[in-house]
DNA sequence: TCGTTTTCTGACCATATGGTCAGGATTACG
DNA sequence: CGTAATCCTGACCATATGGTCAGAAAACGA
């Protein structure tokens, strides 16, 4: 994500604190009211600065939101691209859904960020989507195939298998509200979540 | 949903057919950009309506999305209502999981204003989530685990089951420009995941 | 047909919102 | 220090948006 034009000057220390600073309100705002929803004013009030100071920082609200999108979509991929190919079929696998429930548990508001822009058809991420993710989980996907062929996993289609992943560990995150309400107080989501995952994707599976 | 307020004049021909144009509409709007995204002025467009008419027949934008999302609870809810006690337990759930399936197909829409709105906080829905569907969701839990304690069903945490079913079905309906973004044409998603979600479940159910 | 009720609209309003700008305050640094 | 660059702000602007209203146009009923 280097972008070209010249001289790029380095950033001062005030301008990396306060683009963070920015960045951090914003995060938190997008992930509650969406991209349209959210309001400069309450960006800037989070963040504890002036709104004309933002606007001097970035360009625009859709710049921050564009920032903050594709630095997501790295931290996201992660975990996929964890996946060795060398490893141990269903403990590489189990390890990918594990460290995907982590995400959402640690992250959930780049998780419902995440999905706020793909629910609306994703106007600033179709090309990520079909050009990098769409690569990587191809990739991915030939790997499982692999396995599956070689008996080593189920006989399953890798691209919903990786899907399923997603939603399932998406949905504690994006639904956390419908989740906690449903389950009342005392209950840790996640960590039942991870017993439950664990459970169902050994048991999917199993040659 | 009867509200109170003395007589109730019933709709005249012309406030039936119009207040059902302005849902549709409305429906097409909010979903694809939430409830703050969406404009009057859009609704308006898409209804062939003019704006003063849509708040003749609606008192504000605010109560067609209410009148919406209560509407569409109840169809949302009817799957899970469906499922019998008497009934063959692996069956049932997969019933449950064919119907829902069938719902994120059929109305795509709908389960994206649904999942627009919990992503926001669910403001305008906490109470129904921790009333109706909460119990409802218990009633039916409570059903799961005595299968599972009478050996008929694998002995897995009831909740999270149900949770595991919306997270996949609604996944394909909410997440569907990702979805056929990273499978690229020549792919029917439902179709897939149906298979894929039958073999899933009857895995993870078998005892 | 004619009066009454219902339906619909153009013009208008108050507020919210993204964004600009001229100039003041701070900071960096030789 | 002094001054040049960086940082920050109050005031302001244009537009978008939810909503109102007086009255015109249809539809209805006798």
């Amino acid at each position: 994500m280097s972008d070209g034009q010249p001289a790029e000057r380095p950033l001062t220390r005030i301008q990396q604190k306060n683009r963070q600073t920015i960045l951090e309100a914003a995060l938190e705002v997008f992930s509650q009211h969406g991209f349209r929803g959210a309001t400069l004013d309450q960006i800037a009030e989070v963040a504890g600065l002036s709104k004309p100071n933002l606007l001097y920082y970035f360009p625009s609200k859709e710049a921050m939101h564009v920032e903050l999108l594709s630095t997501l979509m790295d931290t996201w991929l992660a975990p996929l691209r964890a996946l060795d190919p060398e490893g141990d079929p269903v403990e590489e696998v189990m390890d990918y859904v594990r460290r995907k429930l982590e995400l959402s548990r640690g992250f959930p508001r780049e998780s419902r960020l995440f999905a706020n822009e793909i629910l609306q058809g994703a106007p600033r991420m179709v090309a990520a989507l079909e050009g990098e993710l769409k690569d990587l989980v191809d990739e991915k996907a030939a790997i499982l195939r692999g396995w599956a062929d070689a008996g080593r996993i189920a006989d399953v289609p890798p691209h919903h298998l990786i899907f399923s992943i997603w939603a399932l560990t998406q949905h504690y995150a994006d639904f956390d509200v419908q989740v906690r309400a449903v389950l009342g107080p005392d209950h840790d989501p996640y960590a039942e979540a991870q017993g439950f995952l664990d459970t169902l994707f050994r048991k999917l599976l199993a040659p």
